[in-house]
RNA sequence: UCCUCCUUAGCUCAGUUGGUUAGAGCACAUGACUGUUAAUCAUGGGGUCUCAGGUUCAAGUCCUGAAGGGGGAGCCA
C-alpha cells in the first residue's frame, strides 16, 4: 500500500479509510498510544495500538524508532486530536536504543545542545518548523523572481578574483601543503596549481551577476557564500547563502523597491504557507521572552512583527538623515553610545539598532553613504562626497540587505578603482560591460540565513542553517 | 580577535561560610495500571563534579592555566 503523509491525514476530517503511514516516533504513551511524525508538518499523528499487541513490537518501540503502520483512519475517541490510526499493522523499520539516543524531547534540550548533535535536531518541533519554513523562504525567492522574469544566473563558487574587498577568502587549491612549488623568489608559484592561478571561493556573485544582467536585464543569483573572517557572533557564518538580483535600468530608487517586495513576498508566503511553524515558532519565542527582563523584551509577537512588516512602508533615510537622528537623540545627548557620532563614520550597530529599535521600530533602508567607507563600484552621487549605496536594516537583525546603484561610467569607475588599489588590468572583464554597452543598473544583496532569523524569530544564525560552519566547526 | 559569563548523571539543573556517603526532575530498567496527550504510580541502576596544576587537615566549592560553549563587540550578509 502507498504511504500517504501525515500532513495530508491531519488536514482532512475524513475518517474510515485504510491508509499506510511511515514516520519516527516522537512519543509511546500508555503501551498504546504513538506520536508519530514523518517531517511533512508540525502535528504527530496518533496511532492506536490494540491492549492485545505482540509484547516484542510493544518493547521495540521507543522515542525515536522509525515503523510503518497500516491501519484505518478513524475519528478519535480522546480530546486533543481530530482523527487517528487504529493500527492493524506495525512495523519497526529502524531500531533506535533509548540508552544511547542523544535526543530525549522530554528533557526540553537546549538549543545549543541541539547544535551539538545537528544530525538529529530536525526532528524536533523546534528545528522541523525552521527548516520547513526555510525550504519555504528559499522556493518563494525563487516563485517571486520567476515570476518577474528573472533569469537564475549559477555564479562561480571558485574564483580568481578578490576584487570586491568583501573580506577574508578561503583558498582553493591542489598543490602539496608540506612542499608546495614555489618561484625563484620563494614565493608560491600558483603558475602549477590546478587552476594555473591563485583561487578562493567566492565571496560574492555580484560582479558575474552585473555581466548577466547585461544581457538579460534582469538575473539573480542564489547560492553559498564563503568568508573566512574569524567572526564568532550569532549573525555570522563562514558558509553562508546569498541572494543577489542585479538589474539593468534600474537606479537606487527601484532597486529599493524590489528589494521592498522581495522581503514583504517572501514574509507573506510563508505566512500563508508555514502558519502553523510559525505560530509555533511564535509561541517557543514568547515562552523565551518570558525568560528576559520586562525592558527587553520585543513589544510584538512573532506573527505579529511579521504582518507589521508587511503592512508598512519601509523607512526611508539618508545617511545624513540618520546621522542627524543619532545627533538628536537623547541617548547620544546622555552619552550613551560607546562610540561617537559624526558624519563620516561607519555606523556602528548600537547606532543601527537606536534608529531600527528605538527610533523607527520597523525596517529602515538607509541610503547615500560616505564613498569612503563603501565599494568601489558604487555609483558616486553628484555631491562627490556620497554614493547610491542601500542598507536595509531590520529589528534584532541588523544589516539584512546590502546593495547599491553601480558604477556604470566608465572614467569614474576606474579612477575610483586606482584610488582603492584594485588592479583594473585584471579586472578587463568586469570594465568590459561599461565599455561595450554599459547601462545604469543596480542590485543588491540579501543574506538568507538573516532572512531566516528574522521570519523564525530564531535569535542565532547557526539554529537556521543545517549544518553551520564557523571558525572551529565543520562538524558533521 | 577582544570583553564577559558558564562547564556537576545520557539531558535540564540544584549543591549553603571550603567539612562526613554529591541531590532532584526527565531519560533508562523492572513491576503495576490502561483512552493516553511531556500519561501516571512504585522500586532500582547510573557520577574521573570539563581537563592540568596549585592552596588547604579537608576542594564540586578558593587560585592559576588550558579546552569547549553562551552572551556582547569588531568585520559583514
Amino acid at each position: 500500500m502507498q504511504r500517504t503523509k501525515i500532513k495530508e491525514i491531519l488536514q482532512s476530517d475524513k475518517c474510515d479509510y485504510q491508509v499506510n503511514v511511515k514516520g519516527w516516533v516522537r512519543s509511546f504513551r500508555n503501551n498504546q498510544f504513538i506520536a508519530l511524525n514523518d517531517g511533512s508538518c508540525m502535528g504527530n499523528l496518533q496511532v492506536v495500538i490494540g491492549l492485545d499487541a505482540d509484547e516484542q513490537l510493544i518493547k521495540g518501540i521507543n522515542n525515536g524508532v522509525s515503523i510503518s503502520v497500516d491501519g484505518m483512519v478513524i475519528a478519535s475517541q480522546g480530546k486533543g486530536q481530530k482523527v487517528e490510526i487504529k493500527a492493524d499493522a506495525v512495523t519497526i523499520l529502524g531500531e533506535c536504543d533509548p540508552e544511547k539516543f542523544p535526543l530525549q524531547l522530554k528533557n526540553r534540550p537546549s538549543l545549543e545542545y541541539l547544535r551539538e548533535i545537528a544530525h538529529l535536531r530536525f526532528r524536533t518541533n523546534t528545528f522541523g518548523a525552521v527548516f520547513r519554513v526555510r525550504h519555504t523562504l528559499a522556493y518563494a525567492i525563487h516563485k517571486f523572481f520567476n515570476d518577474r522574469g528573472f533569469v537564475y544566473l549559477h555564479t562561480p563558487i571558485v574564483t580568481a578574483s578578490d576584487a570586491e574587498g568583501a573580506g577574508e577568502m578561503f583558498r582553493v587549491s591542489t598543490l602539496p601543503f608540506d612542499n608546495p612549488p614555489r618561484n625563484e623568489d620563494g614565493t608560491i608559484n600558483f603558475k602549477e596549481d590546478f587552476f594555473g592561478r591563485a583561487t578562493n571561493l567566492t565571496v560574492s556573485g555580484q560582479l558575474e551577476a552585473e555581466l548577466g544582467a547585461m544581457a538579460f536585464s534582469e538575473v539573480y543569483t542564489f547560492g553559498p557564500t564563503f568568508r573566512a573572517e574569524n567572526s564568532n557572533t550569532a549573525r555570522h557564518l563562514a558558509e553562508f547563502w546569498m541572494i543577489e538580483p542585479e538589474v539593468a535600468f534600474n537606479d537606487i530608487y527601484d532597486n529599493m523597491d524590489l528589494a521592498e517586495d522581495l522581503l514583504k513576498f517572501v514574509i507573506s508566503y510563508a505566512l500563508e504557507h508555514n502558519r502553523e511553524d510559525l505560530d509555533f515558532l511564535a509561541t517557543r519565542l514568547a515562552d523565551e521572552e518570558k525568560q528576559k527582563p520586562m525592558n527587553e523584551r520585543s513589544e510584538m509577537g512573532l506573527i505579529e512583527k511579521l504582518e507589521f512588516v508587511l503592512n508598512n512602508k519601509f523607512e526611508r533615510i539618508t545617511y545624513t538623515e540618520a546621522i542627524d537622528i543619532l545627533l538628536d537623540s537623547t541617548a547620544y545627548k546622555k552619552k550613551k553610545f560607546q562610540y561617537d557620532v559624526k558624519w563620516g563614520i561607519d555606523m556602528q550597530s548600537e547606532h543601527e539598532r537606536y534608529l531600527v529599535e528605538k527610533h523607527f521600530k520597523k525596517p529602515v533602508i538607509v541610503t547615500g553613504y560616505p564613498k569612503e567607507i563603501k565599494a568601489f563600484y558604487m555609483r558616486q552621487n553628484d555631491d562627490g562626497k556620497t554614493v547610491a549605496a542601500m542598507d536595509i536594516l531590520a529589528p534584532g537583525i541588523g544589516e539584512i540587505v546590502g546593495g547599491s546603484q553601480r558604477e556604470e561610467r566608465l572614467d569614474k569607475l576606474t579612477q575610483r578603482m586606482e584610488e582603492m588599489h584594485i588592479p583594473t588590468e585584471e579586472m578587463y572583464w568586469y570594465l568590459d560591460t561599461r565599455r561595450f554597452g554599459g547601462v545604469p543598473h543596480a542590485g543588491f544583496g540579501l543574506g538568507f540565513e538573516r532572512m531566516v532569523l528574522f521570519v523564525t524569530g530564531m535569535t542565532n544564525i547557526r539554529d537556521v542553517i543545517p549544518f553551520p560552519r564557523t571558525p572551529k566547526n565543520a562538524e558533521f
